[in-house]
DNA sequence: ACCTGAACACCGTTCAAGT
DNA sequence: ACCTGAACACCGTTCAAGT
C-alpha cells in the first residue's frame, strides 16, 4: 500500500469531507476547489479521485454528512406550532452556520429532497399534527421547504441585513405567516 | 472606427445581453460563459470587454432588463388577494420562461432588491392594501419574495415535478398560504 | 491499493499592440 | 474608438505510470 509521498498517512473520506466543509465556511462556495483542497491535505489533487467519484459527489458527501449531523427536536409534546417554530429555528440555526453549504443544497434540491432525510419525517409528523390530509403532505412539505430555503439563501447573501436582531425580526416574521397560513388551511 | 474582423457590424449592448440571454436559456448558468458568448457573437472573446466591464456587470445587465420588460398587473381595483395572485402569477411565469436567469437573480439578491425595482412597488402597493402596517412592509415584502424565489428555485431545478398540473397545484397551494398567513396577522 | 505528474479542454481577465 | 492575439492564473478531469 503506497501512501502520499507528502504526508505520511492515507486519506479518509471524513478527513476529505471536514475539510471540503471548511473550506467552504471559510472562502464561500468558489473557496472549494479540488485543487484547493488537495493543497488543504498536502496530497496530489489526483489522489482526491481515488477517493471520491467527481466533484459533485464530493459535494453530496459533504452535504449529506452535514444533514445527518444536524439534531432534529423531538416529539416534546408541545402544540404543533411550537414543533414547527423549534423545527424551522434548528434548520435556520444550521444554515446560518454554514452558508456556503446550504447556498448549494438549496442550487441542488435532488439532495434535500431525498426522503430518506429525517427532516421529511419530522416535518411530515408535526404537518399530520396541524391536521394537513396526507394527500397533501408532500405538497405541503415541499412548499414549506421551498420558503424556508428562500429565506435562507436570502440571509445567507446578506441580502436582508447583518443585524441579528434584525434576523430573528424576519425569521418571525416568515415563520408567524407559515403557521398562520397553515391553522387558516383547517 | 474599427470594426470585428470577422463581422461588418461593431457589437451593441442589446445584441450582447439578448445572446447572453438565449444561452442562458438554452444551456442553464453553465451555458454561458464569456467565450462562449463572443463565439456565438463572432467576435474576439476580449472585444466583450469593450462593452462590458465583467462577467459579473454582464449578468446584472441582463438581468435588469428582464425585470424591466416583466409586464407586471395594473391597479385593477380588484380585491388584494386577486391581486397577490395576479402578480405571484406573472412573476411565476416569468421566472420558468428563463429559469437559469432567475436561478442566477435568486442567488445574487442585491440584483432583485434594487428597490427602484417596479416590482417592488407594485408589491408594497397590495401590502398595504392588505393592511400590512407602513412598520412592517419592508420585512414583509423580503419574506414573500424569500418564499417565491425558494418555491422559484424549486420547480426550475426540476425538483418538484415536470407535470405542469402539479406545478399549478404546488404554486396554488403556496399562494394560498401566503395569503391565508397575511389574513390572520390583520 | 493508493498515489502521482503530465496533459487536455476549459474558464475569466490583463495587457500591449494593431487599425 | 474599437478590436485582437498572446499570455496568465485558474478550473475539473483523464490517463498512463509509479510503488
Amino acid at each position: 500500500m503506497a501512501v502520499s509521498a507528502r504526508r505520511g498517512e492515507p486519506l479518509t473520506l471524513e478527513e476529505i469531507s471536514s475539510t471540503a466543509l471548511r473550506l467552504m465556511d471559510e472562502g464561500g462556495v468558489e473557496g472549494l476547489s479540488m485543487r484547493k483542497l488537495a493543497a488543504e491535505l498536502d496530497v496530489n489533487p489526483m489522489s482526491l479521485y481515488h477517493h471520491v467519484e467527481s466533484k459533485e459527489a464530493l459535494l453530496r458527501l459533504v452535504c449529506h454528512g452535514a444533514a445527518e449531523r444536524m439534531h432534529l427536536p423531538p416529539d416534546d409534546g408541545a402544540s404543533w406550532q411550537d414543533q414547527l417554530r423549534a423545527l424551522a429555528l434548528t434548520y435556520h440555526r444550521h444554515a446560518r452556520e454554514h452558508p456556503a453549504l446550504w447556498t448549494y443544497v438549496h442550487n441542488h434540491p435532488e439532495i434535500v429532497s431525498d426522503r430518506r432525510m429525517r427532516l421529511w419525517q419530522v416535518l411530515y409528523r408535526i404537518l399530520r399534527l396541524a391536521g394537513v390530509p396526507e394527500a397533501e403532505l408532500c405538497r405541503t412539505g415541499d412548499v414549506l421547504h421551498a420558503f424556508v430555503s428562500g429565506l435562507v439563501l436570502f440571509e445567507t447573501q446578506g441580502h436582508i441585513t447583518d443585524d441579528p436582531e434584525e434576523i430573528d425580526r424576519t425569521f418571525d416574521t416568515a415563520v408567524n405567516l407559515i403557521v398562520r397560513g397553515l391553522e387558516g388551511s383547517r
